[in-house]
DNA sequence: CTCTCATTCAAGGACTCTTTTGAATACTCG
DNA sequence: CGAGTATTCAAAAGAGTCCTTGAATGAGAG
């Protein structure tokens, strides 16, 4: 009890999970993740890679235990093994935007100038769907969509955004959400 | 704005933080300054590795901003950069110990069987402290009880213990204590 | 200024990780 | 059972990581 040896692979064993968060495609797969369960060809297209090293990265999560997987039909779900991953993830992101000298810079040069956009609140938020003067859309993937939204909000997946803007009221207020502060759709769809 | 590019530079970005805590030395490093600031010699020692290796793992940890240093005399202290970074590495033992599955395994290799020891809560602790019929013994290094300890709390750290293990009382209880529930020092001195 | 000491750098060899390609599994449905 | 499809495996090239050794830096003290 207690020699460096035991120590060592206790810690070793610590650092397998951030190892699984250590590489940029797989964070992006748990960003996923984060919004709800997915199946690997769905998966793949969101990270832009193969589905055979989606594959491979997911069953690196899987091992050191991150996600877990389901079977329905042939295909198979991949999904978070529980919330503290979402607080992993979150605290992870939390210290990088706090520390990581150039996280700035990417951010900006992936997100634009967010500060041409209007942000609302969600105390905000909550009161103006209960006043009932504006619509919320849900600009996810159909799929993030069904796994959970806010209660009310209409789905309309950025790719359809175009086609389906016509069918929009005229005479209230749109917002638009997505799956966080490092996620897109919602400022596209602006 | 929003293209793969970019959003790989992001997510890399995030992986860069993962990655410096992707190495057992690196995490047990993060163990030690989650302690208080420490220099260099110390954290080798601390780890059981060279100062040059050692340091090398401080420079890979400060250049994804977890940790930041402070020079006082000729001598370079390591702390980490806040507190962000403690919460997140709460989260990732959390998450480990979850749902690593060879973790339980590696725990009990390093910490031995501790259900033969008496556990005293934090209430419970407290509560006896004020009423004075405990003493309540700090044995991690003295430089961690500089940094900060319980109030009241007497410092012997554990290579000293079993010289001053006369000088205690008789006649009350004696509760030791260290960094937390991966730290075998107050098994040891028990 | 020079000496000393804590810390960092540089180069190397062994090892591990990432991605691609093409093949192999494993499951469902007819 | 057999066809079809989603997923995983295997191999290999190239890149990156870890630790050791020995030398270099740079701040403080004399």
């Amino acid at each position: 009890m207690g020699d460096r040896a035991a120590k060592d692979a206790l810690f070793d064993g610590f650092a397998d999970v951030a190892k699984a968060l250590a590489n940029g495609r797989r964070a992006e797969l748990i960003d996923v993740l984060a919004q709800g369960e997915r199946h690997v060809e769905e998966l793949a297209d969101e990270i832009d890679q193969s589905v055979a090293n989606t594959s491979f990265h997911l069953r690196t999560l899987a091992s050191a235990g991150l996600v877990v997987t389901r079977r329905d039909k042939n295909r198979i779900y991949y999904r978070l093994a529980s919330d503290r991953v979402i607080d992993l993830w979150t605290a992870l992101r939390d210290v990088a935007a706090a520390h990581h000298a150039e996280l700035d810079a990417l951010a900006a040069a992936y997100l634009g100038r967010r500060d041409e956009l209007d942000e609302v609140s969600r105390a905000e938020l909550s009161a103006r769907i209960a006043a009932g003067d504006v619509v919320v859309v849900d600009v996810r993937p159909a799929a993030e969509y069904a796994a959970g939204h806010i209660a009310g909000a209409r789905s309309i997946p950025a790719e359809r955004l175009a086609r389906e803007l016509r069918d929009l009221p005229d005479d209230v207020e749109v917002v638009a959400y997505c799956r966080g502060p490092y996620c897109v759709f919602a400022d596209d769809a602006v």
